[in-house]
Parts: C-alpha cells; structure tokens; sequence
DNA sequence: CCGAATCCACAACGATACTG
DNA sequence: CAGTATCGTTGTGGATTCGG
C-alpha cells in the first residue's frame, strides 16, 4: 500500500511536474468521458451498447477508446462472452469502483453549486 | 441549497443526459488543466505568472483560457492591482474550494493507486 | 454485437506579435 | 506583467466500413 495523499506542497508539486508519473495517470483519466463511464457503470455491469446508449451523446470511438484506457489502467474489467452475436461487459474494479467515489462528490459539487455558478454565469456575461 | 446529490440512478441521469444544465458544467470543469489550475490554487492566491511556472507544462493559452472558464462559473475569483506592471492575482472562492475537496480525493486515489495502475499497464501491454 | 481501421473536417493548441 | 488576437499546425473525434 502506497503512502497516504495528505495534501502536502511536495505531493501537490508531484501532480504538477509533467513527467512524473502520477501526473501522467490524472492526465488521462480527468476527462470528462472517462469520468462520465465510471459514474455510469456505477456498481452495475454493462454491455457495449447500454453503455453507448446511456452516456449520452459519446461516439462508438469515444467509447471504445476510453473502455480500452480505463481497462488497461485497471480500472474496468472487461468480460467477453463466446456467444453469437458477441456479448461483452465492463464492470468497475476495486480501483476503479475506489474513483468513482471521487467521481460522485463531482456530481454532488455540480448539483450543490448549480445555482451560484448560474448566477455567476450571468453576472459575467454582462 | 440545492438538494443533496445522493447517487440516485435518476440523479445519475441527469448528468449523463447531454442537455442537461449539470451535465455541461460538469464537462466543462471536468478536464485536466482547469482541475490541475484548481489543485494548484489551494488555499494559496497566485499571481498569472506563477500559476504559469507551478503549472507545469501549460501555456499561457491555455492558461489564460482556463482562468476565464472557471471565473466565468465563480470558482475563481480575479482581482486586478492598478500598479505598474500590473499585478494580477487569482483565489478560489468558496464553491472553488469545495470542489477542490474532491480534487484532492482524485489526487489521493492516483497516489493510492500508482502501484495497481502501473502493474495493471504491464500486464496489458503483452 | 463488438471493435479496429480509414478518412477527413474542424477544434484545440502553441507560437508569435501586439496593446495597456 | 497580463491579456487579446492572429495564424499555422497538430491532433481529436465523428462517420463509415470492414472483419471477427
């Protein structure tokens, strides 16, 4: 188990600097279709297409490119059953099912602060 | 206040549903510059050029870009020193900070995690 | 049904130069 | 120093097709 994320200036410096490895890994997972996957996979298991269909507005390529990135990271595992048409599921691993936890406080921000960033939308645009 | 976002599956709906207001917040905040800019901030206030060197790896562009994004939705506040050069200085403002909260769990979960994702790489690039 | 590959339009981005 | 504008390049991402 690697140590504790405690909010120190050398860890926060440690997501800034580019060629650190830590800030390679939140690079690719902090946008906005990967993160919208995991909160759509949640705690159930999807197939392809319920995926492309609920997270709307992805492309079959968007989604087939995150799902390929978030597996290889460990994130979503990838179950491939041997039947006629094909059927393949992605559920969230334990890291995975560990970000979406993040993910979810994102969603709450969003919902909490609805409001206030309204209100400041049209305060800015004068 | 805005209701408590629990993770019910319609709440969960409302940001998967592209013309969703939540759901165009949350893809414009959710992208890597403005949450490392977010991560950065902290509890400090920066000055452009500093957010510029602590940032590494950003160009003023996208800087700049990035900046007007999140003071435009209130999660940043500007304040402009009338001196010569002119100083410019950015804080997070209280919605700022409460989404930096979360920011923080996903750079705890990279930290946590680095071992799994790295193993997890290995493993899939055969 | 799932996924890889191709083509291509258009947006993102970096570099540069110019204002207050 | 901070910000805007322009331009040229890169690369993202959609549409389509083919293959397992």
């Amino acid at each position: 188990m690697t140590k504790q994320f405690t909010g120190t200036p050398e860890e926060v410096a440690d997501l800034r600097r580019a060629d650190s490895l830590a800030r390679e890994i939140f690079s690719e997972v902090a946008n906005k279709w990967a993160l919208l996957i995991i909160e759509t996979l949640g705690e159930r298991t999807l197939r392809f297409s319920e995926l492309r269909d609920q997270v709307e507005g992805i492309s079959h390529k968007m989604l087939t490119q995150n799902l390929r990135m978030l597996e290889r990271n460990g994130l979503v595992e990838r179950t491939v059953h041997p039947t006629v048409p094909p059927r393949v599921e992605y559920t969230l691993t334990e890291p995975g099912r560990a970000l979406r936890a993040t993910v979810d406080g994102m969603c709450a921000w969003t919902q909490r602060y609805l409001g206030h960033i309204e209100a400041s939308r049209r305060g800015f645009d004068d």
